[in-house]
Order: C-alpha cells, then structure tokens, then sequence
DNA sequence: GAGTGGTCTAGACCACTGC
DNA sequence: CAGTGGTCTAGACCACTCG
C-alpha cells in the first residue's frame, strides 16, 4: 500500500482521497456486503495508518455519495436499496393530489435478445451481445401509470426470468442486488413529451397519441459502468414527475 | 450572542450549525453582497469566539447549499447568478445531439394583475393581491424550446418592465438578484407532459396538440420563501430534460 | 459501561493566489 | 512575500445504542 502523505505535487491527492478510493474497492469487491456494517472509524484508521479525522473525511463522502450510511452509536452500513426510504430515490413519480401512494410492479414479459446499436451503445456492448428485455407495469393505488422497458446485459443478467420477477418482493433494484450482486449508485434521465403509441395507450388506460412522459434512464454501479438502460412512459394524468434543484 | 457549547440536551444543535445561521442571516441582510468575499475563517473564528475548524464546517455546509462559493488562495464568496456557470443550474434543458448551444431570451409581455386563487397559493399571497406576469420564449440556436409565464409578487418586483427585460444581458436569476436584491437559492419543479395549445404550438412552431413538456417552477428565496412561480412549456423535439439521480 | 459516530479544539503544514 | 482556503493530526468530550 503505497499513502502518500498528501505532499509531493503533480496530481496531488489528499490523504482522505486515497483513503476514500481504498474504502471504494472494498465496498466494489464485496468485502462489506450492502447492509453490513463496515469497520469503526477508529479501526480503519489503524488499518491504514492515518488519524481518525482523515477516515471521518473519505467516509464523510462516501456518505453524500450514498454509498454508505451513519448511524450514531451503531456504525456505518453499506447502503442497500432494500431499505424502503431508497425506494423513491430513483422513482421521482408523486401525485398530484400529494401524499404517498402503494405502488405495485407487475412483470409484463421477460426475453432473450441480441443488442441492438442503440442499446448496444448505452450499456457499453458490441452489437449483437446477448441482452435481457423485461417489459413491465407501474401502478399507484390500483390504476395503471408507468410502462417500462428494460434492457439488460446478458452476461449479467441472463438468468433473469419472469418468475423470478413475479415472486419477488420489493424493488427492482433490490432483487438486483440480492442476486446478482449489481448495485445501481447513479443514474441520468432524459425526459421528453411523446405521443402514446397503441401498446402503451392501452395498457396506461389513456388514448392513442395523448401525451405521455418518455423517462430515458442511464443506470450505473460502481466504476460509471453503465449497467440498465430503461425507458419508461409516464402517464402525468394524475401524477408528475418531481424534481428538486438546489 | 448566545453561543451554547453544543452541550445540554433536548433540541441540542452543534455549534457549527448555530455559526452556520448566524452567517446566513448575514447572507440574507446583505451584509455581504453577491459576488464579494466573506471574511477569511481566521477572522470569522474571532468574531464568534470558536475554533476555525467550526467555522469551516458551517461555511462547508453553506458551500454544499450553493450559497457561497470557496476558492483556494482568494477567499470565499457569495454565490451569484451573475457567474454564467450557474446559467444551467436551473435550466435542465440540453441538445439530444448533445454539447452546447448559443441561447436568447426573448420577453414577450409584462403586465400587472391580481393573484388568483393559484398564484396566490403558490406566492404565499391572498387572493387580489398584486403581481406580475411576464411571458417570454427561450431561443437555442436561433430556435424556439421554450415558453414561460412567470408569475411574481408585485410587492417586490412591481417596477419590472418589458424594456427592463429588453435591455438587460444576462440571465433573469441575474436581474432579479441585481435589481430587485432576491436571491433565488431553491426550486421544484413539477413537470407533465400535455398536448400544446395554440398559441403555444405556434411560437415553439410544433403542431397544435403535439406533446410539450410542462414545467412548473416555484422558486425561493432565503428562508424558504416562495417568490417565484412559472409555467415552462418544452418542446422536446430537439431536446431533452436532463435529470441526474444520485 | 463499552463501543460507535459526532463535535470541538489547537496547532502544524501544504497549495494556491496575488502583490 | 503575506493571506487565503485545504489537509492532517492528536486528543478531549458529547450523544446515541445496546447488552
């Protein structure tokens, strides 16, 4: 392990950085599994050789990275999309109306497929690669309001089935990481106004070429390696997509 | 001055945080004015009788709130939106073929009216008060993407004008804060996709009842006071909305 | 009470800016 | 060079959780 005391020059990184990047590969190799505990502040320092304070700053990070979650008095855990408050960290969908709402996922269809250039390109394929395609349905309180399609790396995700999809309980992103040890930490959305197709009309229970929300999403786990790319339409009858700007 | 030493117990606040209000009512009051320096955090330290490390953690927090900007070797200064790296921080609107593009704001019109039962929810005003309305396109590359209705306070912005908005370069954010001393530092907005009406269509030069985007902004200003709202009307043929999820 | 994260301090030194 | 923010340390003490 080579720690540089932050001096030096030419691309200097602070101490905390190297620290931060070291708590990264063990958080990427599983060493701390998501939900676990990772070791005391005060352990860590001894383990690599700095102050606690310098610990504290790399996990200070990895805290507003969401990567990783104090809790004063227990420790720090691996973040986990199982935890329900993780929930609507990636579904910015809220009622009009306002409140909360029970939502229910329900798996359309789950197929085999060859990527094409465009998903090719997103999830960082070559052409023809084998994908998985999961087409799925998003209702609030009982009524229809997001159809999405999904696609998969195979390499990763062949053994997805609809099954699978169908007995699990909890998000998506959950039954992602439980079996196939992918954790989703950053995504982009690209969102744009397009006229319901016939498909996606009937099942969201609106009329052909109505208005719908297209939510374009570029999933990735750790590295920035893109691992989902989805696309959903948004049915804003009832609902709008909320977003905060700070 | 009452400084409790983040001793005692119920309702108990850190320090820093007391530190980090006291500077905000600084911010809010103008003892310090957009764009200047702050005082160094020797100096601040002083003056409030801690430790400069606990100043520099209320300045943190106040960094990460994008309310003040730290810059090695000079100083820390209050943010302004007059810097044209803040011009994308609200606007979430990019190219599909993606890079930059040159923009225009156009004003439209300006008139005074009355807050109906809406706009005076939204403003936190009463029915009848006073309040401006502004409509204006937003040009990328020569070409229409944008309508807005803005919605203001007439208490605060009642001497805004449509050759005010004609003459002034830079962006709104930017007039408002040099003109009209608000500091826009929060928003949400809601966003729908709807069929354009005709007058819309017609600016955005889309077809009546082709799918826009609709943006709905409220704005605010220093302690969570709403002195904005507006209706952006996108249209995403060219463009997209662009969301990060972390 | 032992163990964890959270706060606060005082002081040393480094990196960057501008005179 | 002086002045600023940025890093790092060592140590004290507080707040919270759990057995």
């Amino acid at each position: 392990m080579t720690i540089v005391p932050a001096a030096a020059s030419p691309a200097f990184s602070p101490l905390y950085r190297q620290i931060k990047t070291l708590l990264l590969q063990s958080l990427e190799t599983g060493e701390w599994r998501p939900g676990e505990a990772i070791p005391s502040e005060a352990d860590l320092a001894v383990r690599f050789g700095v102050s606690q304070g310098t610990v504290r700053k790399a996990i200070d990070e990895l805290a507003t990275d969401n990567l990783v979650v104090r809790r004063q008095g227990k420790g720090t855990f691996v973040a986990t999309h199982d935890d329900p408050r993780a929930f609507f960290r990636f579904l910015r969908l809220v009622p009009l109306a306002g409140g909360r709402e029970p939502s229910k996922s329900i798996p359309l269809e789950c197929w085999r497929a060859k990527a094409g250039p465009e998903s090719a390109r997103m999830l960082g394929l070559s052409i023809g690669d084998a994908i998985v395609i999961l087409r799925r349905l998003l209702q609030f309180s009982e009524k229809p309001v997001v159809v999405d399609e999904i696609y998969l790396p195979g390499e990763i995700f062949g053994a997805l089935s609809l099954d699978m999809l169908t007995d699990y309980q909890g998000s998506l992103y959950s039954l992602f990481e439980s079996h196939f040890g992918v954790r989703m930490i950053r995504a982009e959305e690209r969102i744009r106004a397009v006229p319901a197709d016939r498909t996606s009309a009937e099942l969201l229970g609106v009329s052909e070429g109505s208005p719908l929300l297209s939510v374009e999403r570029l999933s990735f786990s750790y590295g920035n390696r893109s691992v989902e790319w989805r696309r959903g339409l948004y049915s804003t009858a009832e609902h709008c997509y909320l977003n905060e700007l700070g």
